[in-house]
DNA sequence: CCCCGCATCAACCGATCGGCCGACAGGGGC
DNA sequence: GCCCCTGTCGGCCGATCGGTTGATGCGGGG
């Protein structure tokens, strides 16, 4: 193992890759495409973030490619958190929505990058190896929305709003709301009112689909 | 090619294969899986609905492999729809979501099976080899949701009732559902009021809220 | 220290919503 | 022929919503 047969191409030692996603045809995927990388080398497999965790600990791979939507269980914005929090192992996000929201998310909890699942396989070759020295790659759309957001600063809900939205969500009055988060029908109009300008709608109706589709809601 | 080696095995034909989804990563981890099948041959891969359609004409597969969520063009939805008029080759949906609305409308477009990508790859090679021959597999999760839904008929909404809720989800006053819609705003409740009933809620947010979970919406 | 963002609350008012009653026409199934 | 579903419409009324203005307290950053 040790000696090669070619002195002059002494072999690099490889990436070595964590895959985390739910759906294993995905896994199998990357498996065959990285498969065909010899310097990349995945190390071990995970269907849910614990799973992702415990392994990512053990095995201190250099690259987590991370999904983002793991059914059961936390969710990949919540195992990255957890990952990149170790400070050894670089979290890629490899995903399929773009919404601002997520993207935010997952830069926050300590991902290193963030590419789609529709990206070509030799972008995809590209991030692992410079999310293994730490360097940042975003997938093109998610560059363009980053910029644009960077632009054109969209106002970002508080913590309080987002309460507010998501009891919103479930269909409740204002009364409700109240009650709910022990404050005033008043206080839950305000923060209804800040919500529709920073959303950019005038009704709940209007708020609860652009949550839906922003997935600004858990 | 027409003469092998072992006559005691005469090579059975292959089940042709053409696939249709928008990631290159879940095409590159079917074909990879499908790799490993003697009996199963990936004749193509279309990446948009319309690519599948004309392919499956072109092709004529046994099965054709499709995701219902396809980005840009037709979805999958519509393409099993076309690809299934022709009569002679099967779609297997192979998706993520397991809901009501999804699966609902996969069969009805002549969806010979349907599939979740959590699935075990021996269950694939199952379901593939079962739709070439016209017989349907539903996942375990979606077998259940079909019994579920057998049990107790939830009601579905009519076209009308989807065309309001359409219109109430981009957040609309009943006045502007009336105009959009060409009906009074009295129409425009007693509608309302008929698919609160159906969703079991009492709000607009509420209706919004659920036909965004049970994506009843395009 | 002062300012600003955030969260909290109050009162008011017009517009809208939701529920209720009833009505009629067309189509499909029994 | 009758009934049920669907789609259409009207009126009524109390409850709720959305917008407005103004106010308080608290914490952090300059």
């Amino acid at each position: 193992m040790t000696g090669e047969a070619t002195p002059s191409a002494p072999a690099p030692a490889p990436v070595r890759i964590l895959l985390c996603d739910d759906h294993v045809v995905v896994r199998a995927g990357l498996l065959a495409l990285l498969g065909s990388e010899p310097d990349i080398e995945v190390v071990g497999e995970a269907g849910s973030g614990e799973e992702a965790v415990a392994l990512a600990a053990r095995l201190t791979p250099d690259v987590v490619l991370m999904d983002l939507q793991l059914g059961e269980g936390i969710d990949g914005v919540e195992a990255t958190r957890r990952i990149a929090a170790g400070g050894t192992v670089h979290v890629l996000v490899l995903t399929t929505y773009d919404t601002d929201a997520d993207i935010t998310r997952a830069i926050e909890a300590g991902a290193t990058g963030y590419l789609l699942k529709a990206e070509r396989p030799e972008e995809l070759f590209a991030a692992i190896r410079s999310a293994a020295q730490g360097r940042t790659t975003l997938s093109a759309p998610v560059a363009t929305r980053v910029m644009a957001r960077m632009r054109s600063p969209r106002p970002t809900l508080t913590d309080r709003e987002r309460d507010i939205l998501a009891q919103l969500s479930q269909g409740l009055g204002n009364r409700d709301i109240a009650r709910a988060l022990f404050i005033s029908e008043a206080t839950v109009k305000t923060h209804l009112g800040r919500i529709y300008d920073k959303l950019g709608v005038d009704t709940r109706a209007g708020a609860v689909s652009v949550a839906k589709e922003q997935r600004l809601l858990p």
